[in-house]
DNA sequence: CGAAGTTTATAGGGATTGCTACAAAGTGCC
DNA sequence: GGCACTTTGTAGCAATCCCTATAAACTTCG
């Protein structure tokens, strides 16, 4: 009688929960996915912790989402300042950004797109303003580098061309179209910038 | 007492509902916010009808949308063929269809970008179902039309350019951005496209 | 052994989802 | 007038949404 309370009384304790990890999963779930279509409860699932588990940890669904946005930029975007270097030819450099986007878009299959460019046309108001506040620090790069590299009457427009661009990119990734034509799409979008910027150092 | 109980009793007898009027109101509603963020409650305010009259007219919140959907590309949408037509240069054809979309897309602030094209990242499968079929028609149009001008070898990635770039000025769109900002965009992306066919019959 | 503190699990709250059963109210035909 | 038919409105279904109150189980320290 003893025994068999104590046997069933007795859990095996689970090893303690991770929270790094926990976020890296819901990075993945979440990019894989969106914000929208991801449920707490998937997420409990994914993490094989209970609700008030999740809760504890991060806080909310959105407090979640946030950090495996940061996480994202910080470890698995596109580095837009490593291409935009100085000293470069700017049409060179951006189309290397463009194709280097285009492969990280379409590297893994359950990751298509960009997280933060997808995040950005969330249903959920509160998920887009962080995507885009998110965003915000990578565009300003890109107008930045264009600005100091073309006449200020075109810097707008070749900013806005480059940004849509990159959103294009995105969103055809995420139909699961091939590395190979996406960097093909990439390298195609670029050839424009040699005219815009004119023909670069190697060139001359 | 009879005066009474005649007053309360007799509603005053609402207008026949006119059906195609509601996919005219619906198709405003999915195009503005995505079939996910509208809820079949948003549909019956808008439409001003109780919720079984909407199943009784249109079967299912996912029949309606379908019917917004062929509503929105047989009288809103672009209409390819009309700019693609046989014997134009192919580059100056294919950047007028760009600068066309961008119009459109920037047309009406409350309806920002293709519905088609966004509702192909619906979260529900079958709403993305019906627009990539939806779709489909509209890009055989672009590939055949690019097949017809450009070497084989080149129809593929010529194709997906184009077909890319109208997902990035769609998505561009729904950010808000301006039909100038559009447009520019779309010349931008199309200038490529000279370099390509090589020059066209007006520059012969 | 026993109290304090942390982590877990069960259960459920309040709101909203898409959808439907059913009866009252109105219209047209005989 | 009275019956058959269509349309409308009330109410509520089961499921899911995000989130939380509460208590049990475990670890740690005295």
């Amino acid at each position: 009688m003893e025994d068999q309370v104590l046997t069933i009384t007795r859990r095996p304790r689970r090893p303690a929960f991770d929270r790094e990890k926990g976020v890296e999963i819901a990075q993945a779930l979440f990019h894989a996915r969106g914000y929208d279509a991801v449920s707490v409860a998937d997420l409990t699932q994914a993490l094989d912790i209970n609700t008030p588990s999740l809760y504890a940890a991060y806080g909310s669904k959105l407090a979640l989402f946030d950090r495996a946005l940061q996480r994202y930029k910080s470890m698995d975007s596109l580095k837009a300042a490593a291409y935009l270097r100085p000293g470069r030819a700017p049409a060179e450099a951006l189309t290397e950004l463009l194709v280097a986007a285009a492969r990280i878009y379409t590297n893994e299959p359950n990751r298509l797109g960009c997280m933060v460019t997808e995040a950005m046309q969330a249903d959920d108001p509160q998920a887009r303003e962080i995507a885009s506040a998110l965003a915000k620090g990578c565009t300003d790069v890109i107008r930045d580098y264009v600005a100091e590299h073309a006449p200020p009457t075109e810097t707008q427009r070749i900013t806005d061309y480059v940004l849509m661009i990159v959103r294009g990119l995105s969103s055809y990734a995420c139909l699961k179209n091939s590395e190979e034509q996406l960097v093909n799409c990439a390298r195609t979008a670029g050839r424009t910038l040699e005219a815009e910027f004119g023909p670069g150092p190697s060139a001359a």
